[in-house]
DNA sequence: CTATATTATAAACACCATGTTCATAATTGT
DNA sequence: ACAATTATGAACATGGTGTTTATAATATAG
């Protein structure tokens, strides 16, 4: 175990970098960004980067790891007997995430971060779906045409396909609308939602 | 209007150029991929990758236009018309295409060339997606709760999300099986994909 | 086929960010 | 107040970038 608490200085040129690196990010994009540029920023000498980090996507990783944690933090310490059958509680807490974290969710949404942080997001969401759904639809389970593992992927990729497209085009509707809307369009399909009736077997051919 | 045949060497080298950059960013991955390398697997000095590219993300761009390009001029010449109600036959050319420029695909939808590429992609399905809603559900439009663009952007999203997921485990399952997958869960909706069966109005709060 | 224009090339160069080393100064925890 | 840790700046080597220039190779038009 590493010591809880670092020499105060460390922390204090951490947090710096991480915020400088941030900033700069939103500013002009990861790659655009320089050590020089970040340790100028942060007011530090820029070899006391590298008594820290390896690299600029070290402490990026870091930085966005804190972001990660957060939302496994809010979503995993409740029992999956509260949640609704819908899985609406978890994709509520999801775009709730995003929507107070929209300036970093947009970095790591767009790939910007490296897509690593996003694909750990999108696996702990699938995850968390097909325990939900082993959960609640045991018995279901059987008769699903679909692979549990694709309709669990499906579910977490639909959803944040709809965060990334909703923070890039700067939110044009609430965070309860979105919610509302993934809902509709993921658990009653397309066709339902917009109004069709189909039979039930134009799938099953 | 430009000319429609350049030089003979321009088209030699800008080929030679444009492969040897697909086949680096396959081994190595598009970051690490160094100008000097470009040039010298080409076969080709240095200073004639200026004469052409300013610089490694052009030379990507026009060399992925190409693949785009492609994957249009199959789907386009097909008048809207011929295409079944659910669109079948729009996803099933987009993961025909991917199956068949799996490696290409790879790198578009990972974010790895940059997003630009994956981001038109995916505009212009959504795009399509939209045209073939309101040329065959016009009567429905003024019902649906969700807006059209969200609706397009959610079809166009979780298709590309479903082929990003395939290509990534290697295609664990056959093209035919995921476009069967893709519309079960696109248009019938995950619950009716499970098995369950809910009231209309278990959504629409 | 030849003349002219275009393109490819190598060498040399300035530039900038990276990453390391080292001696010194400042700050911290005790 | 003291010993340990951390921050710092200067100096340096490295490597990729992008440009210039003079020259050679090649294509296309007439």
């Amino acid at each position: 175990m590493s010591q809880r608490k670092p020499d105060r200085r460390v922390r204090r040129t951490r947090q710096q970098l991480s915020e400088a690196l941030m900033s700069l990010i939103l500013e002009k994009g990861y790659d655009a960004v320089t050590i020089e540029e970040i340790t100028e920023r942060a007011d530090l000498g820029r070899t006391t980067f590298y008594l820290h980090y390896k690299d600029k996507d070290e402490l990026l990783i870091q930085s966005l790891e804190a972001v990660y944690d957060d939302l496994v933090n809010q979503i995993d310490p409740h029992p999956i007997e509260e949640w609704s059958m819908t899985g609406e509680a978890l994709s509520a807490m999801a775009f709730q995430h995003a929507a107070e974290n929209a300036r970093l969710y947009q970095i790591i949404l767009s790939g910007q971060g490296g897509t690593s942080i996003a694909q750990r997001i999108r696996a702990y969401i699938a995850q968390t779906a097909i325990r939900i759904i082993e959960t609640h639809y045991a018995q279901y389970i059987p008769k699903t045409a679909v692979p549990l593992e694709i309709l669990g992927n499906y579910i977490a990729i639909s959803m944040m396909g709809l965060m990334t497209w909703w923070l890039e085009n700067d939110q044009p509707y609430s965070a309860a609308e979105m919610i509302s809307f993934f809902h509709q369009l993921n658990f009653l399909g397309a066709a339902k939602t917009m109004g069709l009736t189909l039979s039930e077997d134009a799938f099953t051919q």
